[in-house]
DNA sequence: GATACTATGTAGTTTTATTACATCTTATGC
DNA sequence: GCATAAGATGTAATAAAACTACATAGTATC
């Protein structure tokens, strides 16, 4: 018999039934993620389901919507599979049977992301590939979310919140996410400082002294220009941070990296969700020094915010 | 007989059964909102309902989930109403029947708790921020793409794909998205300008003819002088299209507005996921784009993607 | 208080799901 | 390469659940 991949094995103690595939118990009611929701189960233990299992979760995973709809009939027709292989298949899953299985499948459509395979495709119309787009957006920051580097977030923030000038470098795509955090960290009474041009980059470097914080930001963490202006901070008293791939050179030239790992789909020419991440992770950091900072920051952040009052239309609430 | 309260009404005509009390359909399966969460359907129509139908109704309040774990017989029971009264009951509720009721109940409960938005406490530690800004973000893009006005966004790209030249208008934090557009649609080979100079911004806009489109990115669609270059872009032959909140005065200014009502929490003093979800949406134009464009344009795609390759340190895969 | 209509329940029917078991397939040891 | 055993899958019978037609009870109205 075949290992499962997650450690769990054949008991046959307890009887001849195969193992439960996933009992997964949800956090809370209405709050999936990746490792609960039904659909990203069923597709991701799809090599280690036997032949009419495999056509089962095929058959769900073509309309997982109309698979709620269906009778264990329908469904097993539409698998060409008995009706007990779909119930045996249910119950792999945790379900107490087909009623109960299709329940779970119903609640993990609605807030779990839809599609498995989620690469837009050229003959995809306006009402599959928005959707495909958010869904792989979604996917990415949920993935990220449950492998942040804390430590290394608490150390950043440390960094940040020490920090009396801050530097955010970025080129490309990324120069839009350096930009952002600009638009954040100057609200902490810090000078922050934010441009494109390498040269500039390599003369900041090179006149970095102790309480400058070079942020990197990148996100394949190879780009040499970068990666050398990085290696020039470090000679100086400055200190490096980086937000960049694990394990790049980037990520090597910093003494803190920041390390992420989104699988930017290599076939897609746009760069999408990496760039999501990191605002999300810059967000995390902003936060963090509001709460290192503590109350005191609060009215100033409000101050700020309020600045922008006069420059509005009077809106209705 | 009672009106229903939403100008439906008895007709008499094709029988004797009483009026459905909702007969909502979602936009489509997934999508739910207050207005057809069958959790507030039940208790707003609970005075409208017949002894019977109202036990059931109060069953169902009492402990909706166990209700979607019942049979037809057990929930009867519980409501000390026979089986045929359930069933009933599920029709008038637009239901096809029991079981498709019970899905039906299933889904409004994951919705329901779904859209809650856990704000940062201050005593949060790195073990809760984080996650909840995720949440918070994930929250957001599961609502907008649930929301997504997909119209706009088809009309919008019809405008781009027409566009002799684009510009990116925005100020503040959107100022950072549009410099993130500009990094996404000059890949087109259409001749992309972004500025956040609000006096080159109207200089820009009073200078717009034919086949200029000026997007405008603003989460408030408030400001004034954003608003303003709008309207003088519109005096000229250019297309004006924006990327803002619903109905807001930078919306009317425009031909076309891609409307977002991202809920930005107004406790809030940094401005989280609003560009997020801007972003996710720039990503679907750009998307959508390359469809429209066809397989022709992956060739060009591919080479400005490759053109990057020699500025970095070689990669392991 | 009769009438007509609505509401609710009973009993039977149909549909759906589950179980027990038989058959076929595949892997393994000799 | 065959025998054996374990597993996989289907068939058919059974049980459970849901639905329908119809009967009866309740209620409002004249």
């Amino acid at each position: 018999m075949r290992s499962w991949g997650f450690g769990l094995r054949a008991s046959r103690v307890y009887g001849s039934a195969r193992p439960a595939v996933f009992s997964g118990v949800g956090l809370w009611p209405g709050i999936m993620n990746q490792e609960n929701n039904l659909l990203t189960q069923l597709s991701a233990s799809l090599p280690e389901l036997n032949k009419s299992e495999a056509k089962v979760a095929n058959a769900i995973l073509e309309d997982p919507e109309a698979a709620t709809r269906s009778s264990i009939a329908v469904l097993a027709a539409a698998a060409n599979v008995s009706e007990p292989s779909v119930n045996r298949f249910c119950k792999r899953f945790g379900a107490s049977g087909f009623p109960d299985f299709k329940l779970r499948l119903a609640r993990s459509l609605v807030s779990g992301v839809r599609y498995i395979s989620r690469a837009v495709e050229l003959d995809d119309d306006i009402n599959t590939y928005p959707r495909k787009l958010f869904d792989n957006t979604i996917t990415a920051l949920m993935l990220a979310r449950d492998q942040l580097p804390l430590s290394a977030i608490e150390r950043a923030v440390d960094y940040l919140a020490q920090a009396r000038h801050l530097y955010f470098l970025g080129l490309g795509t990324s120069a839009a996410v350096a930009q952002d955090a600009e638009h954040k960290f100057f609200r902490f009474k810090v000078p922050v400082t934010t441009c494109t041009d390498p040269l500039m980059h390599r003369m900041l470097a090179a006149g970095g002294g102790v309480g400058d914080v070079f942020f990197f930001i990148s996100h394949t963490g190879r780009t040499e220009i970068l990666v050398e202006t990085a290696e020039l901070a470090r000679t100086t008293e400055a200190t490096v941070v980086s937000l960049t791939a694990e394990g790049s050179p980037l990520a090597a030239a910093s003494h803190l990296s920041i390390g992420l790992s989104v699988a930017e789909n290599t076939e897609e020419y746009l760069p999408m969700t990496s760039r999501i991440v990191q605002l999300a992770v810059l967000d995390v950091l902003a936060t963090g020094m509001t709460l290192r900072r503590g109350e005191s920051i609060l009215p100033h952040l409000a101050r700020i915010k309020d600045s922008l009052k006069s420059t509005r239309f009077p809106s209705g609430d």
